[in-house]
DNA sequence: GTGAAAGCGCTAACAT
DNA sequence: ATGTTAGCGCTTTCAC
């Protein structure tokens, strides 16, 4: 095998206390023997065990990784920035695909714990509610770090996630300029955070700008977390298209949702954004390759991936301390493109 | 923390070599033991420690994968596909990211080997050229599994893959069969073995059916992995759309590019597939949503990933030697839908 | 500030 | 068929 604690020990002339002691920079070494020690170290390129570390119970530099559904581009797009982020701090990722199952979460969790893993990141898809009192409850020696977590106001666990309120606002206000109504709310199933919060912001919204039922409208696709949403969007769109209250702009659940819409109108034969405007939300690959590409609201995967990943950074620095609660909230916002 | 061998070994009434015995379910206990431990093993719920077992340069239960883009929905499905597999069979997997780049693969590989992986999959776009030498040259003490290295006959190491061409003559046939011409063929950037498969085979065809010049046509789109690329087909077919000479039928490099090709027919006031029969390549998640559906050639990736995960599986029980080299090919094959 | 030494939980000779 | 025991490479008291 490789050059162990004890190479490195003796070429220094030390023992391998000393040697792990500038490994753990902790404590008291002369800095005289900890400079000449990591030149050592480096010169022989040696690297800890990472197996007899994990066997005292210490760093194994592996966080575990747990997404609802993997193939989902606003997920995958978390998990990249997650792992580029580790990657460049020589920590490892477990992914653990849960595809919304529970009770396998659950055994992933129990299995990701056993692991020694330094931080449990759990991805939730916006517009799914997972059971954040499973996580109330979870007693983890490791810090929890939930990105998307938009329940509870005071979970046990580190939050890190995006307000959607800010960007939709952005895009409602977008179309209220411009006085392109009736403004139609394109919605998922009822039931789910992400629903509801855009649910009652539209609302709102009408409200506040006096918005009648003339001038708005609220429709719905079904589950829009699933592939054939696009289609039921599109016939959805065809309709609406034909209908005597046509609306004049769109704001769409989700990617998938616009692009759905995109197609429905196109198809009706309406120019997009010239007879109606579209704004989608997610800000995933679907909405930039589409033709023509979705205007949307932004809600930051690659900021929120690389946040949860930092965070866990911090605390294994130890500039925070990893069992206390933290939230860090940023706000979505509108990306103008071409259909709006 | 939890139960450990010692435990399991007193409550039995025997020495921890002999738990270690059943553990590693080799050598020869007494059935009668063997059952009797097996039992308090269930029972106390004992589970032996990982980095015990890794110090002792034994099984981790670990495999790494390297994909080159996780955010291409070809290799996430893939990703998923593996992940599912190994998850039933209480293995973990680490995940890296190249992004493309060799230097990072390099690196990823010395520390996922230095972390005892139990095997290597790494996941080859299927229109990018892998530094194959450099797998080849790799002395790993793991099995190292290539999904799609296509490039050479005999590589040192264990190859799964799926051929494209059956897919692809299936494709062709059918739009010969009903005498679709001209056929286009949509590529991307020469280079790359995707394309140059895709460029002979297409020449085959054409003189293998007697198909003129007029009959066929080859036509370009810059890189095709990368997103703007929807746009440029969708410019390419509405250039196509005005031509003397508007082919009939397509073949789409790959799914992106199919989309932009779907944009562009009807953006130009064409009617897919009635005017024109559209089919692409890949069967990802951008084929299922466009509306109309893409026909398109599958290349299998759920069956790609599976296959190679349980190729490990299969290594780990002993059934097949670690180290030779063995390869699994899988055909393509055409699913049609809606837009041909 | 540094060293000696006792484990962490398991595996694998070597005994019996 | 089962037990004894010496490590695997590191961390961490406890001495000095």
């Amino acid at each position: 095998m490789g050059v162990t604690i004890d190479d490195i020990a003796s070429a220094a002339g030390v023992s391998t206390a000393t040697i792990s002691r500038v490994l753990n920079n902790s404590e008291r070494v002369s800095p005289a023997t900890r400079k000449r020690i990591e030149a050592i170290i480096k010169e022989q390129g040696y690297k800890p065990n990472i197996f007899a570390r994990g066997l005292k119970h210490s760093q194994t530099g592996v966080v575990g990784i747990i997404v609802s559904l993997i193939t989902n581009p606003y997920m995958t797009s978390i998990v990249e920035s997650i792992e580029g982020t580790l990657a460049k701090n020589d920590a490892f990722i477990y992914l653990c695909n849960s595809n919304n199952d529970e009770e396998l979460e659950h055994r992933y969790i129990e299995e990701l714990l056993r692991r020694k893993v330094e931080a449990l990141i759990v991805v939730e898809s916006p517009g799914f509610n997972a059971a954040s009192s499973f996580y109330d409850g979870l007693k983890a020696d490791c810090p929890v770090i939930l990105v998307n977590e938009h329940l509870h106001r005071d979970p046990r666990h580190h939050v890190v996630c995006c307000a959607q309120e800010p960007g939709l606002m952005e895009a409602l206000n977008y179309f209220l300029a411009r006085r392109l109504f009736p403004i139609a709310m394109i919605l998922g199933d009822e039931g789910n955070y992400s629903c509801t919060v855009k649910e009652r912001l539209f609302a709102e919204f009408c409200s506040g700008a006096g918005l009648g039922p003339g001038a708005a409208q609220v429709h719905r696709v079904g589950d829009a977390n699933v592939e054939g949403v696009v289609t039921n969007a599109a016939e959805l769109m065809s309709r609406l298209a034909r209908s005597p209250d046509r609306p004049r702009a769109i704001l769409a659940y989700n990617d998938m949702v616009g692009v759905g819409v995109l197609q429905g109108a196109q198809a009706a034969g309406l120019r997009v954004p010239d007879d109606i405007a579209v704004i989608s939300v997610d800000n995933t690959l679907l909405s930039r390759i589409s033709v023509p590409q979705l205007s949307t609201v932004d809600l930051r995967t690659a900021d929120l991936g690389r946040m949860a990943a930092e965070l866990y950074l911090r605390i294994r620095s130890g500039y925070i301390p990893a069992r206390e609660a933290s939230r860090e909230e940023i706000s979505s916002r509108l990306v103008l493109r071409a259909t709006s």
